[in-house]
DNA sequence: TTATGTCATGTGATGTTGTAACGTCTGGCG
DNA sequence: CGCCAGACGTTACAACATCACATGACATAA
């Protein structure tokens, strides 16, 4: 397994290093960028957009409406600081954005909460096989649905 | 890379096939389940539910109900008659019903096809990978997106 | 200073995907 | 016949996603 370093952020070193990644690609960190992320970052389980706009309707007093949210969690997959998990038809922010990889996530069917791993050789068989069958450009999308050991 | 040996089922074989696995499962072959069937199977693309109950109400001459549709579509997943893309929303015909494998489906972003891969040993490797984190009864979903050979 | 461009966001409508709840029909069996 | 169970129908609704266009905020050029 290739030794990898990254830093796992939480809390405000996390949206301090989100802020950072999407400035770096040539984007605005504006306030409702924040706020978005904020709220998203606080999820265990992944967040569907709705209820990223339910809360940040909250926290900012004035309704924000989901297809705002979705222009942003579609920049925010774009500039990989947050995951589209397509299996739940939601998202999770990337605890290490800024850094690149194919990702598994791990969801439970019970308690919905969702855990990830990082295995680069794994991922990159996946990319294999699907190069040798005459694809480009690929985007592997591996994850595991199942019960987790909490819910054991 | 595993040996293994399939028929890939194609036209009637396919239909009669899915019919066998289908009884063996101790359920039962109704017109409705193999018009839903036959119309799944003519699909190259991943079929969403509501194409699916346009085209069997076309053939029927009378309305059919997406939900109709998706408790068969269900009841075909279960049986392992069909295989659900979690990426496209979408479902595909199994074409080797009976055969139990985790699938890996590559699907092309630009014209909507898809292939399926069986790598036993990339699967059983996610599975194991989930497993070590402590997940139990494992469902991998694993797809890749991207560009393929005919569209590059 | 006004005009103009660009990017982010707001607003309302609409499209797509998925379920819940309950009713009806049919075939088997006492 | 009367009853039950499974398959299917019907209506309504919930959840997820996008489109089209308007507005606001800020920068720079005229």
């Amino acid at each position: 397994m290739a030794a990898h370093h990254h830093h796992e952020h939480a809390g405000a070193s996390l949206a301090h290093a989100a802020e950072t990644a999407l400035v770096d690609a040539g984007e605005q960190w504006t306030d409702m960028r924040a706020d978005i992320f904020a709220v998203l970052a606080t999820f265990e389980k992944p967040a569907s957009a709705y209820d990223i706009a339910d809360l940040v309707s909250q926290k900012r007093g004035k309704r924000v409406a989901p297809n705002s949210v979705y222009r942003i969690l579609d920049l925010f997959v774009a500039t990989n600081l947050a995951r589209r998990v397509e299996s739940a038809n939601a998202y999770l922010a990337n605890s290490h954005p800024g850094c690149l990889h194919d990702c598994i996530f791990l969801i439970c069917d019970n308690c919905g909460t969702a855990t990830h791993i990082d295995d680069d050789t794994l991922t990159s068989n996946v990319r294999a096989a699907a190069e040798r069958a005459g694809f480009a450009e690929v985007r592997p999308v591996i994850e595991v649905r199942g019960k987790c050991a909490a819910c054991g």
